[in-house]
DNA sequence: ATGGTTGGTTACCAA
């Protein structure tokens, strides 16, 4: 099974590029974040002859997620997190066992100061509220895939500059911290660093705002796929897809999959 | 220290 994640800055804006990736990487499943589009508008057309089922869950021009799969869902679901119906969370349960959960986790604004910036405190009251849920949620025999865009960067080979961004929203220690709890609540395997080494640097996002995000190389591995441990062993390879950075009209995010022998 | 770009919507906000 190949399970892609992928911030895609608007579905409808790229739906072409959705089955660009499709074609050359051939997911069986693709998460979506940042889809910015309500459900009666997804453009279904597009993507249905790829993904036979779909399960979509938006609002208007902010966030939304989505899971497309060729495996067929036993159920659905999602969840609203601190009092707000933003989209920021959606599951499905696969005919093979396997319990997807999609996360798109507040960006936190600029000032990482949460009595000072309200989106920087939402971000850290999130990470609170998924913990205290992961932890009630934790049954050892259930094999679960949990993705998405975390918009944190945990470890110091994740982003550029270790140093410049300490301060920096995405790469604080108050978020490491958070994120390592969380990660804790259920014993989450980090797929893609179980595969590629710390030693080694690996980002998922480049800023627009970059000449020539390449040359420049200024990213943070921001979007993530972790397993539960009972699927550790299964892991045989993982990617971060840097070509579709360099398409038309890219989003600012990268596709990161991994496959899974299930 | 500052400004740089993009998308969705609406003349700004979020990333």
């Amino acid at each position: 099974m190949r399970i892609a994640t992928w911030n895609i800055n608007s579905v409808r804006l790229r739906a072409g590029l959705i089955q660009r990736f499709v074609k050359e990487v051939n997911p069986d499943i693709i998460c979506l974040q940042e889809t910015k589009v309500v459900d009666e508008l997804f453009p279904h057309n597009m993507l249905e002859n790829l993904f036979e089922h779909r399960h979509v869950r938006g609002m208007k021009s902010y966030n939304g997620v989505a899971i497309l799969s060729r495996i067929p869902f036993v159920s659905t679901d999602s969840k609203n997190w601190c009092g707000l119906n933003d989209c920021r969370h959606i599951s499905a349960k696969l005919i093979n066992g396997i319990e997807i959960h999609n996360f798109y986790i507040p960006a936190g604004g600029d000032e990482p100061n949460p009595k000072t910036n309200k989106k920087f405190e939402h971000k850290l009251n999130f990470l609170d509220e998924i913990t205290e849920w992961g932890t009630k949620n934790s049954h050892p025999d259930k094999l679960k895939i949990l993705v998405g865009d975390l918009n944190i960067a945990p470890h110091e080979n994740d982003v550029w500059s270790h140093k410049q961004l300490q301060k920096v929203v995405s790469h604080t220690i108050i978020e490491i911290e958070k994120l390592k709890k969380l990660q804790d609540s259920q014993n989450w395997v980090d797929a893609v660093r179980y595969v590629i080494p710390y030693t080694e640097k690996l980002y998922t996002w480049w800023s627009y705002r970059s000449k020539d995000w390449r040359l420049s190389n200024r990213g943070r591995r921001l979007d993530h796929i972790w397993v539960t441990p009972n699927l550790k062993e299964k892991i045989t390879s993982a990617t971060v897809f840097h070509d579709a950075r360099d398409w038309i009209k890219p989003s600012d995010h990268a596709p990161v999959f991994i496959d899974i022998n299930i």
